[in-house]
DNA sequence: CTGGTTTGAGACTTTCGAGTCTCAAAAAAC
DNA sequence: GTTTTTTGAGACTCGAAAGTCTCAAACCAG
């Protein structure tokens, strides 16, 4: 069962730490988000890549340069970055993989599917990094393998 | 988001198709089925020789041959079908997959994702093949592209 | 027995997400 | 200005899932 891509995980997970374990303190170097997620440099770098061009963050280049947060974590949801690195089908596709299905034309697993996909995209689009954050700064949840 | 691999997708698909179109009578051409379901032959007579293999299907060579069910499908679970083809650890992975995660040591979405999890297992194990013929059946429900 | 039909088994190919590598571009340090 | 550091962009490789193909085995009909 694989829910989110690796992109969309990694992306979770990386701005998670940030906001958990650096607050609000300018570009966080990516090289140092990688070794301390175990996640591959070059593979977060694109994904990041991804985010900044979809103004979620804002980079700079070269001595101290590295990835920030283009607005402050309370208010960016998690949705926001699932919409970026999933595309715009991510809520689309289905238990039995039908083309062009939908209410209107459903299959038997339809009237369950529905209600679970709901469930989680009102958990993508009510939860935010700040509460991400807060939760692994205050109950010590680990984010790391 | 991908929930289920194609494979049961696929069985899923033409075993609801079985129970609402077929009856109970006898074995059923996997070529049939094939062409009725726009689904590869030769996949789904793999797929087909996994559930006979694990005792959910019976087969029979030759003329008049094909694949039907062991148990009547008011005893077939699809819990059942998606254990073989998608393996032990389906319900084991996660929404931020992280190695040796659980209850313990969990992630910052482990309390939903949880609650998710349980509600899709309990679907499964919950509906039987007979329903789902049935739901096709009477309410004029789509199987097929 | 012979030939046709159908599933069984496994090798092979294709596709695509995931991950790697290389070089260019921007910025700072010197 | 030159060098170093860092992200940007894109080509390339890897591996697993999905799909195709070939032949063997079982079965029936004549
Ligand atoms: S009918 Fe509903 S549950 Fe079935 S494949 Fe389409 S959207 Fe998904
Ligand atoms: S902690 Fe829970 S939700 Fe997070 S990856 Fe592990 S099992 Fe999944």
């Amino acid at each position: 069962m694989k829910v989110l891509s690796k992109g969309s995980v990694y992306a979770l997970r990386a701005l998670t730490y940030v906001v958990a374990h650096k607050g609000d303190i300018g570009f966080v170097n990516i090289g140092e988000l990688s070794r301390s997620l175990d996640i591959s440099f070059h593979f977060l770098t694109k994904i990041f890549q991804q985010l900044t061009q979809a103004g979620i963050l804002e980079s700079y280049r070269g001595p101290n340069g590295g990835i920030k947060l283009a607005r402050p974590p309370q208010e960016i949801k998690v949705i926001e970055i699932v919409d970026v690195l999933e595309g715009p089908e991510f809520f689309n596709t289905c238990l039995l993989g039908l083309p062009g299905c939908g209410e209107f034309d459903p299959c038997p697993v339809h009237d369950f599917w529905k209600d679970a996909k709901a469930a989680l995209r009102e958990e993508f689009e009510e939860t935010t990094l700040a509460e991400l954050g807060k939760k692994v700064s205050d109950e010590r949840l680990r984010i790391k393998p």
